[in-house]
DNA sequence: TACTTTGTCCTTTTT
DNA sequence: GGACAAAGTA
């Protein structure tokens, strides 16, 4: 019940306690960030200086604001109920139910998730017999959500050629697709809340006069569009608290602007940014190793990490002969780490994509070795769940065309590809939902719902979905089936999850009063699920760097540091690709405590056939004297490049470079270099050839385009 | 209509 | 190696 203000440094203790003023805090790694930001949240109310209303704290994951609001909990005398403290999507959410008329949508609207998001944009160009190849569904669905993360509609949009026209089409017949259906995606929740605020100015003022306090979590990961969200949402007097860590910023692939931090900064007219820069988790030497890495990044705010912890271990180095060498090692050094006394749960082995779990899981299996994989297939993503949870919805919310094609033939009616068309077409002839203009055999498949409407009215949500459970027929299809067990037992878990629904969650999540099945449905969208089964247990942690932020272990595992997988091949043709790269690197090391183990492998199987790969280039970033090398330092490469330019003494090279090689320099440039061009800005070499006055490179500009460039003619700079 | 077989494509993914 | 969609078969 204590704030225990004397336990925080000067810093922390000046961000805590900073007066009535926007604040911009770079936090570093491990530097107890959320303690800070939920203690200053404590320190407001406790002194009066602000009520609890009045704060709005906003996080990305479900499982940070849970965290927030159970530490301000237990420093506060009393319930901070009234504080509005969740994800932006939820308070959207939240906001666009209270105020759906306003919005134009149905209370019941419900919220579909990526997948769902996907099936509606499949959907949508069959309809319009739009060519697949030309405009694959994920593209289109990308496009989509750029746009509106930028807060750009239809209209906005920038006309740039014939393809980004038709993709405007496409965007426009998306959204009413979904708004004739009373759907809407995570963008469109944040966008619809927002533009609900532009345009209706008695409620912005509400809001505007009752937040006085807004703290953001992870400010580098934000959007344009939520940083607008934030900016009009409490428009007028309140002071913004923003926290982040630009060396942490991993999501710009997904439309995060680190860049808002300095927008921030500016536009806010920050006084003096607090750096938080004492680490309180790891050695010295991982802390290093992580600045030394770090430090060859070119766009940052800058910051240092220290720690008043000793040097430690240095960090041990390993090359395997083949992927599966590098997890039979993994799993011997767990053994030797748990017989050390290292508890299992307080190691992670970590790795770029998922697709690498599979051979270290192999390894650990054959070894009888505990772990669980994160990510992954959540609860309410499994199929069965998702058809259980689309029956619901169409008792819920009947215009759900999603839901109802999702299920219409399953468990199998008879109801075919053809005669679905034909529904299709009437429906759209009519300009009414799937649901309506059913009939014959789909008819009974309307009746079916209805029945399940009339006879579970006014249950208790666990009844309704049992009900639905049963009636659709869904259970006796998987008790059938040979392997359907687990499917008939998740669908037991989603029974027990309704009935664990409480009243609380729903007020929480959907604040105003909502009908229960809405509002578990859509706890079910914005929260998938990652409690699953097995947590808590004595179990060695699995999982990617991405889903390792935020999180610290007493030893960590970084495996697969090669050429092409991390970083990834991929990421060398995006603009700043390898820096974001490097700082996903960054937050994988930063992640350890005690020990560190970095690891790559010779040889290693992807997409079915053998890849040869060079060690990464952030292993050749790290201090020499802070590693030790469990094996000769790169053996496998310069056996290979000793095999290699013998070869190529006796033979002319017959293709290309093959992947594994760096290349070498092309007129002094190299593939993967950033550089400056006087006319189109700053680019990434994504290609070279050609040697001497006819060396060319192909360079990515990002928004002006992938060009080639001679390098003799062309004023290209390094940057 | 419903099930099996073949050919394509591969990151990361808080919500 | 595995997911997914289109094509093939009863």
């Amino acid at each position: 019940m204590s704030l225990r203000l004397e336990h925080l440094n000067p810093e922390q203790l000046a961000a805590v306690t900073l007066p009535d003023e926007h604040a911009l805090v770079l936090a570093g790694a491990g530097s107890g960030k959320t303690r800070v930001l939920t203690t200053r949240i404590a320190w407001l109310v406790k002194n009066g200086l602000v009520s609890p209303q009045a704060i709005l704290a906003v996080t990305f994951t479900n499982k940070a604001a849970r965290e927030m609001l159970t530490r301000v909990t237990a420093m506060l005398p009393v319930n901070p109920r009234g504080m509005w403290i969740g994800t932006f999507h939820g308070l959207a959410n939240r906001l666009l139910r209270a105020h759906h008329r306003e919005a134009s949508l149905p209370q019941a609207f419900q919220i579909l998730d990526s997948q769902d998001q996907l099936g509606a944009v499949k959907r949508l160009l069959k309809a319009l017999n739009v060519d697949e190849d030309r405009f694959p569904p994920r593209e289109v669905q990308q496009f989509i959500n750029s746009q509106k993360e930028e807060g750009v509609r239809p209209g906005e949009a920038a006309l740039a050629d014939e393809r980004a026209r038709r993709l405007i089409e496409l965007y426009t017949a998306y959204d009413e697709q979904c708004q004739r259906e009373g759907v809407v995606d995570f963008a469109e929740l944040l966008l619809r809340s927002y533009e609900l605020f532009a345009r209706n100015e008695i409620l912005r003022e509400h809001y505007a006069s009752r937040f006085r306090h807004v703290l953001v979590d992870e400010f580098q990961d934000t959007n344009r569009l939520q940083y607008r969200w934030l900016k009009l949402l409490a428009a007028r007097g309140a002071c913004y608290f923003a926290v982040g860590d630009d060396d942490q910023s991993i999501y710009t692939f997904r439309g995060a602007r680190p860049g808002n931090m300095a927008d921030f900064e500016r536009e806010f007219k920050v006084r003096k940014v607090i750096r938080l820069e004492q680490n309180y988790r790891s050695h010295g030497n991982i802390l290093d190793a992580a600045n030394a890495l770090i430090s060859n990044n070119r766009n940052r705010l800058g910051k240092n990490l220290w720690t008043a912890s000793g040097a430690g271990e240095p960090l041990r180095v390993f090359e395997g002969q083949s992927d599966g060498d590098e997890a039979r090692w993994i799993v011997e050094e767990t053994r030797s780490l748990a017989r050390e006394g290292t508890p299992l749960s307080r190691v992670a082995v970590l790795y770029r994509s998922n697709a690498q779990s599979r051979v270290i899981e192999h390894a650990l299996f054959s070894q009888s070795v505990p772990y669980r994989v994160y990510g992954g297939l959540r609860f309410f993503e499994r199929a069965e769940v998702k058809h259980a949870l689309a029956y619901l919805r169409l008792v819920a919310s009947p215009g759900d065309d999603n839901s109802f094609l999702r299920v219409v033939n399953f468990p199998a009616r008879g109801i075919g590809a053809r005669t679905i068309e034909q529904l299709q077409d009437a429906a759209r002839a009519r300009g009414v939902s799937l649901f309506e203009a059913a009939e014959g055999k789909a008819g009974a498949f309307r009746n079916l719902i209805e029945e399940m409407r009339a006879g579970t009215e006014g249950l208790p949500l666990k009844e309704i979905v049992e009900a639905v459970v049963a009636k659709s027929g869904l259970l006796e299809h998987y008790k059938a089936e040979r392997e359907g067990a687990d499917r008939v037992e998740n669908l037991g878990e989603l029974v027990n999850a309704a009935a664990a629904f409480s009243e609380e969650e729903r007020e929480a999540e959907s604040g105003e009063v909502v009908e229960p099945l809405t509002a578990f449905l859509t706890h079910a969208a914005l929260e998938a699920g990652e409690h699953q089964a097995g947590e808590g247990q004595e179990a060695l942690q699995l999982m990617t760097v991405h889903s390792a932020k935020g999180l610290e272990f007493d030893a960590v595992f970084l495996t697969g540091l090669e050429e092409g997988l991390f970083p990834h091949e991929q990421s060398v043709t995006e603009r700043d690709g390898l820096e974001e790269e490097r700082r996903l690197a960054y937050v994988a090391i930063t992640r350890a405590r005690e020990r560190l183990y970095l690891s790559h492998a010779q040889t290693r199987m992807l997409h079915g056939q053998t890849r040869y790969n060079v060690p990464s280039r952030f292993l050749e970033e790290l201090p020499e004297g802070l590693l030790k090398w469990l094996t000769p330092r790169f053996a496998g490469q310069r056996a290979r490049e000793a095999r290699f330019s013998a070869a190529q003494a006796w033979h002319a090279p017959r293709k290309k470079e093959p992947s594994f090689a760096r290349s070498r320099d092309v007129g002094g440039f190299r593939v993967g270099q950033n550089v400056l061009h006087p006319k189109f800005g700053s680019g990434v070499i994504v290609d070279a050839e050609g040697q001497g006055t006819d060396a060319r490179v192909q360079v990515n500009f990002g928004s002006q385009g992938v060009k080639w460039l001679a390098v003799a003619v062309a004023k290209l700079q390094a940057a």
